[in-house]
RNA sequence: GGGCUCGUGGUCUAGUGGUUAUGACGUCACCCUGACACGGUGAAGGUCACCGGUUCGAAUCCGGUCGAGCCCA
């Protein structure tokens, strides 16, 4: 017998550092079209650099890679891209706190400025983590949304459908974010179970008598109109028709009957005030009242409130509720948990304030976003619903316009005398609060002096060209042409609401075609107790500390294998140590198959043959796996066939003739071990390189996935039993105290495992 | 309140009508057997959420109940 090829007794970490450095050098994924191959478009996420990688944002992007590397191993020529979304509040936000100063007492110039370098600082950790992680996407031209080209490009698309008539200014109540001083979107915006108090409040009628409203937010009394109650709520009955008089503010309120109205909330009376939410916009537009501007921009009450003007919401709201309380109009206070709109990047409350923003249209095309999604395959299929949703759930257009600075200017420019847009031609990046106006005069009016439009766009606009971008729309129209719908986009759960709809409203708007042949939606990564994973919960795991003391690999096959497609996902270091387990495990059979030399052919044995059979049905499983982004199904069939039937039964029969020489079962263990680590090789690339390289030469990445072979399949039916024999020998022979490697007396191979009676005897030492 | 998913040993999970319910991680006992102690063998641990129904037969199909998560109001 040979030495092993495979020294090592373990699979070394340091093994990874070796393939790392490799790849680095030989560049293996570099995307190359022609050769008859089939292109395929991934649409990676731009991450968003935030100093570091949440863990389950790595295994998202792990799982992606493994859609990549399963695709080349199909044949397909793979363009990976990869970019960082760096345009945004998160960053603006980092500044921010760091400075303690908050954006708008900043100059725009200097703000920027801070903003840049703080990214570019804290940019470059996701890159390292995408090379330690063995993910394959082409790291040699990263985009960034933040650059000149990728922001002239938004604003080219924007310009393209401006000019279509798409975008629309519009002056309404909308949803508000008082600490970004910006409107928001209702992809903005995040629900939460906050206490809160709800106070019941007498209002006299001026007819005689009182009605008692329920509400949160007293501070809105200055703004309210009108009062409502439902129809069937006999309570009531009496008060509609008259005016309520409202509490310290003295203005009068018709109590009106409204469906509206909850009976079984409160006191069944509702105010309805300019403007605490979505049903008193509603009502303001739907009964015609007269809005008063209780809230600014800034988020203090405003003149109306009169002697409470300047305070800030939260100070009016307890002020004033004192005030009722000593004159005596609060018949109660409860306190209740409230589903209260949060903008999701502040976590402050959203006010509803008429505020005047440039809107995308979107509703209008519901209809065709439907088909489009249902047009696109989604893997796993279930999850298309996410977006079906949210596509129904929709109530306003897009307001795509913010008060923010380090984002992708609107390129627009106002003429200073009547008012005109001017609408610059597509292709230089624009920045119209600095540079001049690309116009000589004003083509309505004449007028020579321009005002740039000082808003930008929600990151959104920009992120949502991300498939334009990579298949190179506007930049290469032959690749554009053949390669559009981009093949995939794979992407969280979380962000179907936001990247995966406005990409989807974006391609039907420019293309009227859908952006994606498939979509890949993953789980989210939680605790170990299925909670989500926060700094502050004290149940964040990081990676890095994972990744230098298991490995890359057993990350990447813990992703794989600890639950299904679009399920969230537990992290704990117990799942990925065990996983590394296996790893130790492969590379323990490959070394014990390496110390044997691989004959060009064999003579099979019926024991040879039985495996083939089984490892047809592992190929046929496992190419239908991959080719569906199942990864779970690969991992964990790959591992059961391993660990449960290859090593302990097929392994352990053919040892004997495999140190003698015989070429069925060498060839059969060689041939096995390759096609293994071939539909291995996409989930644990660095195990399945070092294996291949050592022991075969070449790179395992370059292969193509295996096929089933012409065997007697047959002979699977046998399976159960033969495992069932040798489980029953090795129980009698620990009731017997004997080793493994005594002769067993009186245990005869069964009649149906006769074809495999010599290798059993031999394995055994049955007598 | 509405919608969507989903409920299988401590945890994750296979199983989509058919004999004693799969495997992994973890646990316990014994064992270094010419690849592996990050191992081997054996074992403990489940009323397949609950209640009805269809069927010769249900973890699996149907209805309801309860519970969980997400999304929307």
């Amino acid at each position: 017998m040979a030495e092993p090829r495979l020294k090592e007794k373990q699979w070394d970490l340091a093994f990874e550092f070796e393939v790392l450095e490799r790849w680095d050098r030989e560049k293996p994924h570099r995307f190359e079209a022609g050769g008859g191959k089939t292109v395929y478009v991934i649409d990676t996420p731009p991450p968003y650099p935030s100093g570091d990688w949440h863990p389950g944002a790595v295994i998202g992007y792990t799982m992606i890679d493994m859609v990549a590397r399963a695709q080349r191993m199909l044949g397909r020529a793979v363009l990976f891209p990869f970019g960082l979304d760096r345009n945004g509040i998160n960053i603006e936000r980092t500044v921010e706190k760091k400075y303690r100063k908050p954006l708008h007492e900043w100059d725009r110039e200097e703000f920027i400025a801070t903003c840049r370098a703080e990214i570019e600082r804290i940019g470059q950790g996701i890159l390292e983590i995408v090379r330690r992680m063995g993910m394959s996407m082409d790291r040699s031209d990263v985009y960034y949304t933040d650059r000149d080209d990728y922001r002239a490009y938004s604003q080219a698309i924007f310009l393209d459908l401006f000019q279509k008539g798409y975008f629309y200014r519009g002056e309404r109540p909308s949803f508000y974010c008082v600490y970004c001083r910006t409107t928001l979107a209702e992809a903005d915006i995040v629900y939460e179970e906050t206490p809160s108090k709800l106070v019941k409040i007498r209002f006299p009628l001026k007819e005689g008598g009182s009605i008692t409203i329920a509400t949160t937010r007293p501070e809105l009394l200055p703004a309210c109109r009108t009062v409502i109650v439902h129809p069937d709520d006999e309570r009531w009955r009496g008060a509609v028709g008259k005016k309520a008089v409202v509490p310290i503010f003295g203005q009068l309120a018709l109590v009106r009957a409204h469906p509206d109205a909850k009976m079984e909330f409160g006191s069944g009376a509702a105010m309805i005030c300019s403007y605490g939410d979505m049903v008193d916009v509603r009502l303001f537009r739907e009964l015609q009242l007269e809005p008063v501007k209780a809230i600014d921009e800034d988020g203090h009450v405003t003149q109306a409130a009169g002697v409470y003007a300047g305070l800030t919401v939260e100070e009016a709201r307890e002020r004033i509720l004192a005030d009722l309380r000593s004159q005596g109009f609060v018949e109660k206070v409860e306190s209740i948990q409230h589903m209260t709109p949060l903008c999701e990047r502040s976590r402050t409350p959203v006010e509803f304030i008429p505020s005047e923003a440039w809107y995308l249209k979107q509703l209008e095309f519901r209809e065709n976003l439907r088909t489009l999604a249902e047009d696109m395959t989604f893997h796993p299929a279930r999850h298309r619903q996410i977006l079906l949703n949210w596509m129904n759930s929709l109530t306003i257009d897009w307001p795509i316009s913010r008060r923010r600075y380090y984002h992708t200017e609107i390129p627009l420019w106002y003429c200073v005398s009547c008012g005109e847009i001017l609408v610059p031609e597509p292709g230089p990046y624009y920045r119209p609060w600095k540079d001049p106006a690309p116009f000589e005069t004003c083509p309505k009016c004449g007028g020579t002096e321009f005002r740039g439009e000082d808003r930008v766009f929600d990151t959104w606009m920009d992120s949502s060209n991300s498939n334009l971008w990579v298949t190179r729309y506007l930049r290469d129209g032959a690749f554009f042409e053949r390669n559009f719908p981009c093949s995939l986009r794979p992407q969280g759960r979380d962000i179907v609401r936001t990247w995966l709809y406005y990409t989807t409203l974006k391609s039907w708007l420019v293309l009227r075609k859908k952006p994606f042949e498939h979509v890949f939606i993953h789980g989210m990564g939680l605790d170990a107790r299925g909670r989500a994973m926060h700094r502050t919960l004290g149940n964040y795991l990081p990676v890095e500390p994972l990744v230098e003391k298991y490995g890359a690999d057993a990350i990447r096959f813990f992703a794989a294998a600890e639950t299904g497609p679009g399920d969230d996902f537990r992290i704990t270091e117990e799942k990925v140590g065990g996983s590394r387990k296996f790893l130790s495990k492969l590379w323990n059979v490959a070394r014990f198959i390496s110390s044997f030399e691989e004959p060009r052919e064999g003579k099979l044995l019926p024991t040879d043959e039985w495996i083939l059979a089984e490892l047809n049905d592992l190929i046929a499983v496992c190419r239908g796996a991959h080719e569906d982004m199942n990864f779970f199904v690969a991992a964990n069939r790959v591992r059961d066939f391993i660990w449960n039937v290859f090593a302990p039964h097929y392994v352990e029969m053919a040892k004997a003739r495999a140190y003698e020489g015989d070429t069925g079962a060498r060839w059969t263990l060689h041939t096995v071990l390759r096609d293994v680590l071939k539909l291995l090789a996409p989930i644990t690339p660095f195990v399945t390189h070092k294996i291949w390289g050592e022991m075969y030469g070449g790179s395992v990445h370059a292969e193509m996935l295996p096929q089933p072979r012409d065997v007697n399949e047959a002979l699977r039916d046998l399976t159960a039993k033969l495992v069932a024999f040798n489980s029953l020998v090795w129980k009698e022979k620990k009731d017997r105290g004997l080793s493994l490697k005594d002769a067993l007396l009186g245990m005869a191979v069964p009649e149906e495992l006769r074809p495999f009676a010599a290798d059993l005897a031999r394995m055994h030492r049955l007598a």
